[in-house]
DNA sequence: CACGAGACCTGTTCGC
DNA sequence: TGCGAACAGGTCTCGT
């Protein structure tokens, strides 16, 4: 499910609660259900155990595409690649039948980390750069400037939609952001990232930040069971929307795969690079 | 360094 | 209607 605006937004609702969820800021861990044991990378039960019962959280940030929660003594970190969600409630209620991993407060507030695809992944760490250490850069950081972008693409010969969802390249951007900043920015994902001028590097970055912009304004994107919630994917340019017209030009959509993703192009304002 | 294939999982949709 | 194939917001590892 979740790229940086989703991921975004679910940090926002657990830092801030809303619509009758309580913030998770202040509580503290009373006991936890570890439903499938796969979803926890680290450390083991025994130790997680042992270590986490009794810390507070005091901050929920988001760094990529990962959950940050600073505890008392330990960072506990989630990445919810695919189908993962976070379901904060109040009092005892029946966990889903995709809860992976729940935690239980002492104030009777209850998070349910779920994952229909077992893809989703948690730490527990002293020192978060051990798991976060080999990000990108933050797209939306604004002390990352256009040079610097322009700069990082020429040191690659690489197609720009692998490289874009590289997450050491940059990080936070998936599937749907890339495409739609791709097209945005009028450039074919098979163009060599090397070869982009330096006004080119600059639209790319002003595209991407402007769709991960627009994605957090309406709350990520929600497509089938996965995700409730935002309503980003009615304003797809051309993500998923193969065979339909083009925005800015009425040609239809073209799916095509790349990286092994599918990938949807204007093959009249993205035209093929000339040699890739 | 760059790329493709395969693995990890389950659920939904598509095509015959 | 039924059933297998294809596909899905991600990332890791391996071989070339």
């Amino acid at each position: 499910m979740p790229e940086l605006p989703e991921v975004e937004t679910i940090a926002r609702l657990l830092r801030e609660g809303g619509e009758g969820q309580p913030s998770l800021l202040g509580c503290t861990i009373r006991d936890f259900d570890l439903l499938w044991p796969g979803t926890l990378a680290e450390p083991a039960p025994r130790q997680f155990r042992h270590l986490i019962i009794g810390q507070e959280f005091k901050a929920i940030d988001r760094r990529g595409k990962f959950l940050v929660f600073e505890l008392s003594n330990h960072y506990l970190l989630i990445h919810l690649r695919m189908s993962g969600d976070i379901l904060v409630g109040e009092g005892e209620q029946p966990l889903g039948e995709y809860s992976r991993l729940a935690l239980y407060m002492e104030n009777g507030v209850q998070l349910s980390f779920n994952d229909a695809r077992k893809f989703g992944r948690a730490w527990l760490v002293e020192d978060s750069q051990s798991v976060l250490g080999k990000l990108g850069p933050e797209p939306l950081d604004e002390s990352f400037t256009a040079e610097a972008f322009h700069r990082r693409l020429q040191a690659r010969r690489r197609q720009l939609k692998p490289l874009l969802l590289d997450q050491s390249f940059l990080a936070g951007l998936g599937n749907i952001y890339v495409d739609e900043a791709l097209h945005l920015a009028r450039l074919h994902p098979l163009t060599l990232a090397n070869n982009l001028s330096r006004r080119q590097a600059g639209n790319l970055l002003a595209a991407i930040r402007q769709v991960l912009r627009e994605g957090i304004r309406r709350n990520g994107s929600s497509i089938d069971w996965v995700y409730r919630g935002g309503d980003f994917q009615n304003q797809f340019r051309a993500y998923q929307r193969t065979g339909e017209p083009c925005p800015e030009c009425g040609t239809l959509i073209e799916r095509i795969v790349v990286a092994q993703r599918g990938t949807h192009i204007c093959p009249q304002c993205q035209p093929s690079p000339s040699f890739p």
